[in-house]
RNA sequence: GGGCGCAUAGCUCAGUUGGUUAGAGCGCAUCGCUUACACCGAUGAGGUCAGGGGUUCGAGUCCCUUUGCGCCCA
C-alpha cells in the first residue's frame, strides 16, 4: 500500500485510540498559557471549563457523552481560536451511591458495615475506589474528551478535602451552619437524612382513613377526622379545624382522646386547614409532617418521634412498640375498627415521598443535624444573575434559578453515612463543649480535657461538589492555577442539577472567592430513547454509550448528540440516527481521499493568481465553493458565539454533503483532468477540505484530526507544499478558521452556478422521468439567451453532470423554431431541447408543458397580487426586489413555454 | 395550586433579530456497483407548521386563547 493509500472505509476502530493518545502524549490536553511554566502569561485570558464531576465508582451511560461533547466541543473551539483553553476533570465520591456498592459486596460476605467498623469499611471503601474509580476516566477518555488529566482530582483526595474543611469551619464561623432537631427527611434504609432535593414525590393509588376523634369529655360526640397515613395517629398532639367553621367551631379549645392510646389532645383552629379536603378536620403530627410540624410551631405543640431510624414504632406508640410502620397502620387500625372509632376507607391518589437513591419511602421526622443556613447564600446569588455577572443559556432557565433561591429552605448537609468527609466538630464529653476546628484537636479548646470526639457523621456530596471549581484549582490557597483559571468560563450541564449543584457551586463561589464561579451556565436536556421515553434498565431501553461507539465510532455519536439537541431541551436518540452520522464521517473520510489523491497526482505547474477563488483564472466552481465556505465560516462563527452549536454543526454538514462532496468534487473530477485547471482544482480542494476539517473538528475529533494528518502530509510532499507550510503538526491546534468580509464578487458567481444547478437538475430529472439509461450520452441544443456565454464556459460541466454527449451538445443564443421530436425544458430565460427519437409522446410532451405553464402562471399572479399590494411600499427594498427579479424569471419562463406551446 | 416546555413530512427532529411556494436524517418509490464513498449516487412522492383569534405589507417564527402531552416547584 503506497503512502496516501487510505483504506475505502474510516476504521475508527484503530485509529481512536491511536489518535487520543498522540494527543495527550503530545500535551495539547494542557493549555497553551501554563501557570507552571516558565514563560507563562498572566495577561492572556484563559477559557476554562470544570467537568461535572461523574461518580467515581459510576458507570457511563448517555448522560456523560452528552455533557463531554458538548464541552469538549467548547473546549476544542476555543483551543482552536487560541485561547489557554483548560478543562479540569475528575470524579465525585458519591457519598451513597459508592457506600451502597461497597456494603453490597459485604452483604455478599454476609457481612455489614457495622460489623467491621468504620476504619475497616473505609479502607475497603478506598480499595474499590482504586479498583473501579479509573473506569469512568477510561470511558470519558474514549469520548474524545480533551481535558487536562494531569490536572484531574477526586472530591475525597487531600486537596479537596482540605477546601471542604476549610468552607465549613468559615461557615460554621461565621454562624451560617448551627445543629439541630429539625424535621428531616430520613431514609429509613439508609439510615441517613436526605436533603429536600434527593426526595421525589410519585402519585400512588392508596386509601383515605376516615376516622373518629372523640372528645374527652365523654359525650359521645366526635370530631371525623381524614388521614392518608393512620399510623401517625400515634404521634398526634392535636386535631385541627378551620377557625370560621361553623361545623368544627364550638370544638375549639375543648380536647380530644388519641384511639386507642387514650391521650388528650387539644382541638385547635388554624387558617391552614382546607375545609373542603376530606372532613375539614386535620390531625396534627408534627414530628412527622412537614405541614403539621409549621403548625405546630405556631401553637406550641409538643413533638413526638413515634418512628425510629428504622421506621419502626417507638415506646410513643405505646402496645404498637417495635412494629414496623406498614405493619402498624394495619394493626392500629384493625384495632380501631374493633373500637368502633372507624368510619370508612375510600381510594385515593397519595403523593408519596421517596428516596432519590433507590426510591423507598423517606419518613419526614425528627433528627439532630447540620443545616446551612442559606438565605444570605442564596441572595447573593441572586443577584449574580439578576445582575447579568452570570448568563444562564437558556435563558428561561433563569426563571426556574430565581423561583428556587426565593423559596429556599437551609439545607441539610450531615449524612449519617461513613463515606465522605467528616464534619470538623469535636465535642467535649468532659466538659460538653463544642469545637469546629481546620485541624484536627488533641485536646478540648474549653477545658483542656482529652475526651473529645469528632461528630460521627459525614458531609452531603453536593457540599463538596459545590466548591468543586474553585477547589480544585488549589482553594483555599492562593495557588497560580487559581489565580490565573478562577473564575472560570461556562458550567455546562443538565438541567436535572440546576438546583443540586449549580445553584450551589454559585452561592459557594460568591461566598468563598467573592466571585461568581463562571459567567455562563449552558444547561443541556436529557438523552431520552428514540420516542421520547425515559431511558430504564426495567424498561429496556436503556442505550449503552459504550455499544453503541464499538459499532459506529465516538465521531457518530459526539455528532448524533450535538446536532440532535437544542440547549435546555431534551433528545432523542436512536441507533438509526447514530448510523446516519458513522456515514457522515464516512463521508468525509472519503471526500478526503479524493482530494489526497488528487494532490498526490500533482506535477508542478503555475497556478492563476488572486487571493482565494475568487479572482482571475479561477473556474466558477472554483469561485461558487470558495464563496460558499467563506458563507459557512462566518455562519458558524456566529452560530458558534451564539451557543448554537447543534445549528452550526447542521450547516457545516449540509455544506460538506451536500455542496463540496455533491457538487464541487464532481466538477473538479473534469478540471483535474486538465492540465489548465489541474493543480488549481487541486488547491481549492486541500483549501476547502482543510476550512472543513477545521470546522469540524470539534464535533468529529477523531476522523477530522486522522484526515488533516494525511492531508498535511500529501500537502507537504506535493507542489502545493506552500499551502501548508505554516499548519502546525496537528489539527487539534490548527487555528480556528477567520470569518472574512465577502469581497463582492461571490452573489453573481453563486447565482451563476445555481442556474448550471438547475439546469443539471433539469436534464437529470427528464431522463429519470423518461427512464432513460444512466450510461446513454444525449444530445442538446441550450438556447441561453443573456446566459449563452456563461453557459458555452461550462458547457462540459454541463454536459458531464448531467449526462449530455459534449460533442453533440451545442449552445446558441436563440434559435427559430423548436427542434423537431425534441422534449424541452425551461429553466428561467435558458431552454434546452433534448431530441429523444422514438421516445417522445407528442400529445404527453404538450400535457407536461401545459402543467408546467399553469404552476408558473400561478406563481406570476400571486407575485403579482403581492407587488401589487402594500408590499411594495412597506417592506424593506431588498426584500422587494428579490420578488421582482423572481417575478421577472417566472415571466421569462412563462414566455418560452408558450412559445412552444403554439 | 404556581411555573416552564413541547405539538412542523410515515418516524425522529432543525428552523434565534418576522421576509413571503417550510428543511434534514431515517423510512418509502424508481433507477444505477460512473476510477472518493453501496457506510454510495441520481430522481421522486410526502406537510392546511395542533385548533381559534389578533398584531403586521408579511407569522412556523410575536401576542391572546383552547386542546393534548411532558417536566419542574409547592
Amino acid at each position: 500500500m503506497s503512502r496516501y493509500d487510505l483504506p475505502k472505509a474510516y476504521d475508527f476502530k484503530s485509529t481512536e485510540p491511536r489518535i487520543y493518545e498522540m494527543w495527550e502524549k503530545g500535551g495539547y490536553f494542557q493549555p497553551s498559557n501554563d501557570p507552571r511554566k516558565p514563560d507563562f502569561d498572566p495577561a492572556k485570558k484563559p477559557f476554562v471549563i470544570s467537568i461535572p464531576p461523574p461518580n467515581v465508582t459510576g458507570e457511563l451511560h448517555l448522560g456523560h457523552p452528552m455533557f463531554v461533547s458538548l464541552e469538549d466541543l467548547m473546549i476544542r473551539y476555543h483551543r482552536m481560536k487560541g485561547e489557554p483553553t483548560l478543562w479540569v476533570p475528575g470524579t465525585d465520591h458519591a457519598g451513597i451511591a459508592t457506600q451502597l456498592q461497597v456494603e453490597k459486596a459485604l452483604a455478599k460476605e454476609g457481612l455489614t458495615r457495622e460489623q467491621i467498623g468504620r476504619e475497616e469499611f473505609l479502607r475497603r471503601t478506598w480499595a474499590w475506589k482504586e479498583k473501579y474509580g479509573g473506569i469512568i476516566t477510561t470511558q470519558i477518555r474514549r469520548l474524545g474528551a480533551s481535558c487536562d488529566w494531569t490536572r484531574e482530582r477526586f472530591t475525597l483526595d487531600e486537596g479537596l478535602s482540605r477546601a471542604v474543611r476549610e468552607a465549613f469551619v468559615r461557615l460554621y464561623e461565621k454562624g451560617l451552619i448551627y445543629r439541630g432537631p429539625r424535621l428531616i427527611n430520613w431514609s429509613p434504609g439508609l439510615k441517613t437524612a436526605v436533603s429536600d432535593l434527593e426526595v421525589e414525590y410519585s402519585e400512588e393509588p392508596g386509601k383515605l382513613y376516615y376516622f373518629k376523634y372523640m372528645l374527652a369529655d365523654g359525650s359521645g360526640e366526635y370530631i371525623p377526622v381524614a388521614t392518608t397515613r393512620p399510623e401517625t395517629i400515634l404521634g398526634d398532639t392535636a386535631v385541627a379545624v378551620h377557625p370560621d367553621d361553623p361545623r368544627y367551631q364550638k370544638y375549639i379549645g375543648r380536647k380530644v382522646i388519641v384511639p386507642i392510646l387514650g391521650r388528650e389532645i387539644p382541638v385547635i383552629a388554624d387558617e391552614y386547614v382546607d375545609r373542603e379536603f376530606g372532613t375539614g378536620a386535620l390531625k396534627i403530627t408534627p414530628g412527622h409532617d412537614p405541614n403539621d410540624y409549621e403548625i405546630g410551631q405556631r401553637h406550641g405543640l409538643p413533638v413526638l418521634s413515634m418512628l425510629d431510624r428504622e421506621a419502626k414504632v417507638t415506646e410513643v406508640g405505646g402496645p404498637y412498640a417495635g412494629l414496623d410502620r406498614f405493619v402498624c397502620r394495619e394493626k392500629l387500625w384493625e384495632d380501631m375498627r374493633a373500637a368502633g372509632l372507624v368510619i370508612k376507607e375510600e381510594p385515593y391518589t397519595l403523593n408519596v415521598p421517596r428516596s432519590q437513591r433507590g426510591g423507598e419511602i423517606v419518613e419526614p421526622m425528627i433528627s439532630e443535624q447540620w443545616f446551612v443556613k442559606i438565605e444570605p447564600l442564596a441572595k447573593a446569588a441572586l443577584e449574580a444573575v439578576r445582575d447579568g455577572r452570570i448568563r444562564i443559556i437558556p435563558e428561561r432557565f433563569e426563571k426556574v434559578y430565581f423561583n428556587w433561591l426565593e423559596n429556599i429552605k437551609d439545607w441539610c448537609i450531615s449524612r449519617q453515612l461513613w463515606w465522605g468527609h467528616r464534619i470538623p466538630v469535636w465535642y467535649c464529653d468532659d466538659c460538653g463543649g463544642e469545637m469546629c476546628a481546620r485541624t484536627d484537636p488533641l485536646l478540648c479548646a474549653h477545658c483542656g480535657g482529652k475526651n473529645i470526639r469528632q461528630d460521627p457523621d459525614v458531609l452531603d456530596t453536593w457540599f463538596s461538589s459545590g466548591l468543586w471549581p474553585f477547589s480544585t484549582l488549589g482553594w483555599p490557597d492562593e495557588t497560580p492555577d487559581l489565580r490565573y483559571f478562577y473564575p472560570t468560563s461556562v458550567m455546562e450541564t443538565g438541567y436535572d442539577i440546576l438546583f443540586f449543584w449549580v445553584a450551589r457551586m454559585i452561592m459557594m463561589g460568591l461566598e468563598f472567592t467573592g466571585q461568581a464561579p463562571f459567567h455562563t451556565v449552558y444547561l443541556h436536556g436529557l438523552v431520552r430513547d428514540e420516542h421520547g421515553r425515559k431511558m430504564s434498565k426495567s424498561y429496556g431501553n436503556v442505550i449503552d454509550p459504550l455499544v453503541v461507539m464499538d459499532k459506529y465510532g465516538t465521531d457518530a455519536l459526539r455528532f448524533t448528540l450535538l446536532v440532535g439537541s437544542t440547549p435546555g431541551q431534551d433528545t432523542n436518540i436512536s441507533e438509526k440516527k447514530v448510523e446516519a452520522n458513522r456515514n457522515f464521517a464516512n463521508k468525509i473520510w472519503n471526500a478526503g481521499r479524493f482530494v489526497i489523491s488528487a494532490i498526490g497526482s500533482l506535477t508542478p505547474s503555475p497556478l492563476p493568481k488572486g487571493e482565494g477563488a475568487g479572482g482571475e483564472g479561477w473556474t466558477l466552481a472554483d469561485s461558487w465553493i470558495w464563496a460558499r465556505l467563506q458563507q459557512l465560516v462566518r455562519d458558524a462563527e456566529r452560530l458558534f458565539q451564539a451557543y448554537q452549536f447543534g445549528e452550526a454543526g447542521r450547516q457545516i454538514y449540509e455544506f460538506f454533503w451536500s455542496e463540496f462532496a455533491d457538487w464541487y468534487v464532481e466538477v473538479a473530477k473534469l478540471q483535474l483532468q486538465k492540465e489548465a485547471t489541474k493543480a488549481q482544482t487541486a488547491e481549492t480542494l486541500a483549501r476547502v477540505l482543510d476550512i472543513s476539517l477545521r470546522l469540524l473538528h470539534p464535533f468529529t475529533p477523531f476522523v477530522t484530526e486522522e484526515l488533516w494528518g494525511h492531508l498535511r502530509r500529501a500537502l507537504l510532499d506535493s507542489p502545493l507544499a506552500h499551502l501548508a507550510k505554516d499548519w502546525p503538526e496537528a489539527l487539534i491546534i490548527a487555528p480556528w478558521p477567520t470569518p472574512r468580509d465577502p469581497e463582492g464578487w461571490e452573489e453573481a458567481k453563486v447565482a451563476d452556478f445555481a442556474l448550471l444547478q438547475e439546469i443539471i437538475r433539469a436534464i437529470r430529472n427528464l431522463r429519470a422521468e423518461k427512464k432513460v439509461s444512466p450510461a446513454r450520452r444525449l444530445p442538446a441544443t441550450i438556447v441561453g439567451g443573456a446566459k449563452t456565454e456563461l453557459l458555452k464556459e461550462q458547457a462540459e460541466v454541463i454536459a458531464s453532470l448531467s449526462g449530455l454527449d459534449y460533442a453533440l451538445l451545442s449552445i446558441v443564443d436563440s434559435i427559430a423554431s423548436k427542434p423537431e421530436g425534441a422534449v424541452s425544458l425551461v429553466v428561467g430565460a435558458v431552454e434546452i431541447h433534448i431530441p429523444l427519437a422514438g421516445m417522445v409522446d407528442s400529445q404527453a410532451e404538450r400535457a407536461r408543458l401545459e402543467k408546467e405553464l399553469a404552476d408558473v402562471e400561478a406563481q406570476i399572479a400571486r407575485l403579482e397580487k403581492l407587488l401589487a399590494s402594500d408590499f411594495a411600499s412597506k417592506a424593506p427594498p431588498p426584500v422587494v426586489q428579490k420578488e421582482r427579479d423572481r417575478l421577472s424569471a417566472l415571466l421569462e419562463t412563462a414566455e418560452k413555454l408558450k412559445a412552444q406551446l403554439q
